[in-house]
DNA sequence: ATCTCAGATGCGTCGCATTCGCAAAAAACA
DNA sequence: TGTTTTTTGCGAATGCGACGCATCTGAGAT
């Protein structure tokens, strides 16, 4: 009967909650959006989003998938990033702030959080005369090659 | 007859032996922008740019600049950066590296160094596996309000 | 279960920043 | 000065993202 919403029942009811909380529908796009999202662990684009999720329903727009992620980064669910290229990546904030390594060769991100610097970037702005909005740290990498490949 | 060509003339030599070097042509447009460029502290973005070589000399389009620009930048001349907002800015490769603070309510940028933080990414990339290609910290601040303006 | 309607969606279009193609103009060089 | 190759200007094209509007739909009221 039922949809096969077995094993993610949880998952499903944290999206509900979700909605009800913003006062927003849980409608079918943003359930199946909302799914991708949580299932990610990377940091996907907007086209790859959607790509994901018209894998799963292939009549959601383009146009919904930018207008669901905009929702949920007002909403402080997700987190914009843009990494080099022009274009946006998401992930869902994650409960501790971090910080990001992107190897340069295969595009992967490594998260990364160190107290230490946070609190330098902190007395750095006080000298200053300013608070801290918000930051933005990515190294670019290279692995550490070992004698040959 | 003769251009303005007084104080600067260093300048003109350098700029000449820049495209030398590159086996670039020397022509007019280059001329200007590299002109403008060097002459600007700040971080422009390529429309403003355009509005301050267009001041000098106005039939140089908006593309020549693009194309100056990137130019510069894969010669690494120019130091490309992209603040929040969605158009690019520039400045001229520094001979010490530097991060930005940006002013979110003013949107002025202000450099700063901190060996210390600069340390400590070597490490964590170190500790990854990592070595360092490049990196970026900017900082979004807000000026800290004494009790009354 | 049905009605109602504000909120959500799909589609096409628009705006902005940036890039590209091409013919004309300008450097470098003989 | 003539030849060759790079640059330029112009306008059109691209890519990302946002928007307007007609249609559709979730969810509370009936």
């Amino acid at each position: 009967m039922g949809e096969a919403g077995q094993e993610n029942q949880n998952l499903e009811r944290n999206i509900a909650d979700l909605c009800r909380e913003f006062g927003l529908r849980l409608t079918g796009p943003r359930r199946i959006i909302m799914q991708v999202l949580s299932d990610s662990s990377d940091h996907p684009d907007v086209v790859e989003l959607h790509r994901r999720v018209t894998a799963i329903e292939p009549t959601i727009s383009l146009a919904t998938v930018y207008r669901t992620v905009n929702l949920l980064r007002e909403k402080g669910v997700l987190e914009r990033h843009t990494f080099g290229d022009g274009r946006a990546r998401y992930e869902t904030t994650p409960r501790e702030h971090h910080d990001h390594l992107i190897d340069v060769e295969t595009g992967g991100v490594i998260e990364f959080h160190s107290e230490e610097i946070e609190r330098l970037q902190e007395e750095i702005a006080r000298k200053h005369g300013f608070t801290i909005v918000s930051h933005r740290l990515e190294i670019y990498v290279r692995p550490l090659k070992r004698s040959r490949t």
